[in-house]
RNA sequence: GUCCCUGUAGCUCAGUUGGAUAGAGCAACAGCCUUCUAAGCUGUAGGUCGCGCGUUCGACUCGCGCCAGGGACGCCA
């Protein structure tokens, strides 16, 4: 409803600007919610833009843009909603509303329910997102449930804004490292049963590799260093690889992470299709050997150096697989490519973008979004963590210790660019200082006043389609105002490619609540007056829920 | 050395394609429960927006140069 309004204004203010001339037909007309109430619900900085290329003072223009468009209000329905039109300081046109144009936004919410905050910005645009994508070498870290999170969480708004969005894991399942990995897990095995080992340096350090180990030689009824040996080596590997794989997916779940497609380096990048990728690049000019390796010339697309994708001991490196996965997304005819990865892999994106490049694909689809870091933070000190030596804080500990709610929560609350203190003392505390439990207690409380309404004053909200003319308090303004800048929350998220701003919005929609609920009785001895505020609160609850449901976290009616 | 991210209140962070008097939350201090959940609300205090120059009607926002912190730079993945 209220979109509608705004984007009336925006022509006819259009319309009354270019009466005056001079106007260029690129010119986009802003039309904003101002910081500060007493500038308005609207405000405009059209005269201000205009004021250089008219060569003009920008408050005479704003007076003569205001004259034609008071006008141009009278003979529009829109009109009605507009209360006033006010010419500010350096020029501003700041527009007050009606309460009736509130009022008619706030019937919306009933009326749209669940759906209420979908929008139609990506106009069906197919969106794959990859995230997560862990090797199965070991559990999930903080750092993954914050890739997970988001881009859980991206999907979710990327879907509620008009796209099509799908979630991809990439299991890397080929190469190395799970040669690696089962190795690791034949030497702890060996040692299980006594035998003197030297533990490399290169194998994994986490004590779950020794679980795995004891797991291993129950299953297959090892008990000493001759069954261990007789098993072959594939048997370590894929039995190590699957297990991982079932911890990563339980983790994921206990995260309440879901994802659409599983794509398998092993199926998807097997050797026969790297070699006629290669091929086809070699066609192109893009590869060369040098020293007894294949060397990609990612420098012709802007890369700081080549890159070698087979090394010269015959193997491929880790490239030569993800260049192939590439072209499989681009193959499967998406409008665009969101791969989120960590901070360590920011090198990675130029590569990738130059193999789509030199294999002819529109790397504008392709979209790099790093997620900084989280660092974990408990009774005031940061924990450190290193990979490489098995000290990890696994997001299995996160949730456990914090909850799934605080923990998604927490890590979706700062902008994706920005690395995020997690304090696990305050995420677990359920106090108003906690945002989560604020919200949460937001949605816990109106739950109740709606019960308490129904059963002991026999009181329902009012239907959508009431005028709500009792509704004059500043409380209750406020929280319409607020809660129509839900969609266009939505919509700043989608096109940020950054959840961040949603949790605060909540928080910011609760404290509205909050203050309302001081100042205001909903049931009260007014009968209409009750109805009415019913609804609204119950329009509070629509919203809170709704986005609540897009960050993946539970609105308990009860606290 | 090259590249990326960051620098705003004591702390953690917002600041919407450059807009009006730079905002929240926490912590601190002072208040508010015979009434729908006090897991809440109200008020006070707190700032050379890292520094300098430039671009213009206007800069926390854009450009350049410094200063400081974090991270990445393998025939590893």
């Amino acid at each position: 409803m209220l979109p509608q309004l705004k984007a009336e204004l925006q022509s006819l203010i259009r319309s009354s600007a270019e009466c005056l001339g001079g106007v260029p037909s690129t010119f986009f007309v802003m039309l904003e919610a101002p910081a500060l109430k007493e500038h308005g619900d609207l405000s405009c900085n059209v005269a201000l833009l205009l004021a250089k290329t008219l060569r003009c003072n920008p408050v005479e223009l704003a007076e003569k843009i205001k004259a034609d468009l008071l006008s141009r209000l009278s003979a529009a329905p829109v009109g009605r909603k507009v209360h006033s039109v006010d010419v500010v300081r350096p020029g501003f046109l700041n527009f007050r509303l009606t309460s009736e144009a509130y009022c008619d936004a706030l019937g919306d919410i009933p009326r749209s329910g669940a759906g209420y905050g979908r929008t139609g910005l990506g106009k069906g645009k197919r969106v794959l997102v990859e995230f997560v994508s862990a090797n199965p070498t070991g559990p999930l870290t903080v750092a993954h449930a914050r890739q997970a999170a988001v881009g859980d969480v991206l999907v979710n708004i990327l879907n509620a804004t008009g796209h099509h969005a799908e979630s991809e894991f990439y299991v890397n399942d080929g190469g190395n490292q799970i040669r690696t990995l089962g190795l690791s897990v034949q030497l702890r095995t060996k040692e299980l049963f006594g035998e003197k080992i030297v533990y490399p340096e290169d194998c994994y350090q986490g004590d779950y590799i020794r679980d795995m180990a004891g797991l291993f030689a129950r299953e297959r009824k090892i008990v000493d260093v001759n069954g261990a040996a007789a098993v072959p080596f594939e048997d370590y590997c894929v039995f190590s690889k699957d297990y991982l794989m079932d911890v990563i997916r339980e983790d994921l779940r206990l995260f309440r992470v879901k994802f659409d497609n599983w794509s398998f380096e092993s199926r998807v990048a097997s050797p026969e299709k790297i070699a006629a990728t290669l091929e086809e690049l070699k066609s192109k000019g893009f590869i060369y050997e040098k020293d007894g390796a294949l060397w990609f010339a990612s420098t012709r697309f802007g890369d700081d150096k080549d890159r070698v994708v087979k090394k010269s001991d015959g193997f491929y490196t880790y490239l030569a697989p993800d260049i192939v996965y590439h072209k499989n997304k681009y193959d499967r005819g998406f409008d665009l490519l969101v791969d989120i990865l960590g901070p360590d892999h920011h090198g990675y994106i130029p590569r990738i973008k130059a193999a789509a490049q030199a294999l002819g694909k529109d790397v504008t689809a392709l979209e790099g979004l790093i997620i900084q870091l989280a660092t974990i933070f408990r009774d005031g000190k940061q924990l450190r963590m290193s990979t490489r030596a098995g000290e990890f804080i696994s997001l299995r500990e996160v949730v456990t210790e914090v909850g799934t709610d605080a923990g998604r929560y927490f890590m979706l609350m700062r902008q994706v660019s920005q690395q995020l203190e997690f304090d696990m003392d305050l995420a677990k505390k359920q106090a108003p200082e906690n945002p989560v439990f604020y919200i949460q207690y937001a949605h816990a409380r109106i739950c109740s006043i709606l019960r308490k309404a129904r059963d002991e004053a026999s009181l329902l909200p009012a239907s959508a389609d009431t005028r709500f003319f009792r509704l004059k308090e500043e409380a209750e303004i406020d929280l319409i105002r607020k809660m129509i800048q839900f969609p266009d929350i939505l919509d700043l998220c989608a096109q940020q490619l950054d959840p961040a701003a949603l949790p605060r919005y909540l928080q910011e929609l609760a404290g509205v609540f909050h203050k309302f609920y001081d100042k205001c009785r909903v049931i009260d001895e007014d009968k209409g007056l009750s109805a009415e505020r019913l609804a609204l609160v119950d329009a509070v609850r629509i919203v809170l829920s709704n986005g609540l449901t897009v960050l993946g976290i539970t609105a308990p009616e009860k606290m």
